[in-house]
DNA sequence: TAATAAAATGTAATGTTATAACATATCACT
DNA sequence: AGTGATATGTTATAACATTACATTTTATTA
């Protein structure tokens, strides 16, 4: 008796974006899901929604793309490496710099929700 | 002899910036500056680009919008906090910020060269 | 000062990213 | 089979950004 096997654009772009190395944008999504039937930005982007309310995947802001997520979070929160070479992005976890983000916001009477962290640079494949 | 007196379009966004509390999209000051003949929005990136690789603006990656730069930065990397009730920004230079960023780069063998450092919350006022 | 080079701006079109409003289809469950 | 919930489609449009090329304005200098 196997129950919720159906496949939703939700999956379709979930899956998608596992197979991808880089952030990819929700038109891209699109041109390369058509052959799968999805046939609407709409849909797309009602797919990222649910991914992403899920924790399943991060909007790169200064990209305009999304990329899966690398596991869970344990409350840290990520930071993206982004080169400007390859265009690969990698996600980081850092205790230090989480605990940083807290200070500072505590210094300054803040309280954060949600941080958007992407260093943009030259990865060190690219540097050597 | 008074030269170079000339006020620019790149001028009239630099001041409009300076003027406003928030965040501003480049339409937002293409309609504010329509009044100053500002025609097109053409010109508003085009002065937007001069003013930031002069170091006086940022852009905001998470909110599409641009402010005026605190001053300057003595080699710290800039953090916005982002009020997601009154819609205020503020500018925050932290040294131990700058410090951990530089450190996971150096974990990771990554060079980094831009920073997007963008938090998004209720600021103290909000919250009081 | 007329000629010219450089900088600034305009115009028009188009590309890219994202959302809104409403209709229809599909699935899960009784 | 009927019903409600979820998923998807359709169409239009809003919002943000860039391109290519023409024109105007300013600064320079012969």
């Amino acid at each position: 008796m196997i129950k919720n096997t159906r496949l939703t654009h939700a999956d379709r772009v979930f899956q998608f974006l596992k197979s991808q190395k880089k952030p990819i944008s929700a038109y891209q999504m699109l041109e390369s899901l058509r052959s799968e039937g999805v046939a609407a930005a709409t849909t797309i982007y009602r797919a990222l929604d649910k991914l992403n309310s899920l924790g399943l995947v991060h909007r790169i802001e200064s990209l305009n793309a999304w990329t899966v997520c690398c596991g869970s979070h344990n409350n840290k929160t990520p930071v993206f490496e982004i080169c400007n070479d390859c265009g690969n992005v990698e996600e980081h976890l850092d205790q230090e710099l989480t605990l940083n983000i807290n200070k500072l916001s505590s210094k300054t009477g803040f309280k954060p929700n949600n941080q958007v962290l992407e260093i943009h640079g030259q990865c060190g494949d690219c540097a050597s």
